[in-house]
DNA sequence: TATTTTTGATTGACTCATCAATCAACAAAA
DNA sequence: TTTTGTTGATTGATGAGTCAATCAAAAATA
């Protein structure tokens, strides 16, 4: 079995089983055992390539960050206008997978763990701030300076809160529905600080 | 040293001291030495009064719970108009414990454990339930029906979303800055679906 | 080509620490 | 003396991390 070359392939399986064992099981206290079972290799194997759990869970929101990264940029390019760009922003943020009960089970365990690693912090704060800077990019374009901002800062909240409520599973909102109210905000903040298509100057 | 009647007094010293320590480590995964420690018992008497971990968080999550619906009730009673009220409930929400990062970190925490415990899950379920109907409740009296329950969910969205984002801590939004937002997302809405004042029949 | 050496991949078995839960015992009030 | 409050000591389970040993492919050598 022991093939050379095996290092890129065992730490691509080892991240995806971590990710996939903890949307699973909602929470970060999941055994190596766990995740190495998931990947189909030993314990040892897992701390052999990662050194440590942290490191591997670190090594898994990256995966995810870049993941998120990576279709908001394929989004984007595909869109025209800053309007376009906007909607494809939203879009991209309720994507079927990424609104999954497990990815969302993930994604919460993470922002509790953010509240003790600094690391992981660090790295949601990326995301936070990625998020903010798209939307504000194509909101500039699209009314006054301080508009863009306070409506940014809004549709964030409104994306983040609407994940949150997803994950109680009590009166799910669907994904469509998620779309429609998060555009629906932008919408009208559009339309109430201006006539509806003049940029700041 | 061994008085009569301490039941009620070290029931509450370790529901309190729960919430302290899981707010202050962000996390369920603190022990039960931790939590009698900070309320000045052994961690024999905790078990003595709660049966086990579980027990003692969910008392822990009904604590905070009982307290959000207090301020909510008496927000609310000291509030005339609909209008009013909807500001009440708003504001109720960022209250400045409530919006403490212990608070917020503590809230997570319990969020992410929803994803296995089904009480913990119910308990949350039932908050976001009563924040919604108590939203809507007011937002019925303001405009059409449907248009309600819209903005009543994202409302409810936006609040929680804002509650999130905080728990990073990266460029933080004051509470005021936070009631705005909210404040301006309903505004937006109660001005967009109608003349701005005439309820539905 | 055949043989030896090196090296990466992999694991089972073990250590060490932590923690929830239990229990027997004791102290003070009633 | 019965009841209530309280704890120290202990147990049993679990899980992260370590380590020495094994295995097979590749590289070097003859």
């Amino acid at each position: 079995m022991p093939k050379i070359g095996m290092e890129p392939v065992r730490r691509k399986a080892l991240v995806d089983a971590a990710l996939r064992v903890i949307g699973d099981q909602g929470t970060l206290s999941v055994t190596m055992s766990d995740i190495a079972r998931t990947a189909g290799v030993s314990p040892a194997l897992a701390h052999h390539y990662f050194g440590s759990k942290e490191q591997l869970l670190i090594a898994t929101i990256r995966s995810l960050l870049a993941q998120l990264r990576d279709d908001a940029v394929a989004a984007l390019q595909a869109a025209a206008t800053p309007r376009e760009r906007l909607s494809a922003l939203i879009r991209v943020s309720f994507r079927a997978e990424q609104f999954a009960p497990e990815t969302i089970a993930a994604w919460l365990a993470f922002y509790s763990e953010a509240q003790r690693s600094e690391d992981v912090r660090r790295l949601l704060v990326i995301y936070a701030r990625r998020l903010r800077s798209n939307l504000l990019a194509s909101l500039r374009l699209l009314c006054a300076f301080d508009d863009a901002e306070r409506i940014a800062e809004g549709a964030a909240a409104m994306i983040d809160g609407l994940y949150i409520r997803q994950s109680l599973r009590s009166a799910p909102i669907s994904i469509e529905a998620s779309i429609a109210l998060t555009e629906d905000y932008v919408n009208a903040h559009l339309r109430a600080t201006d006539g509806g298509s003049s940029p700041s100057p």
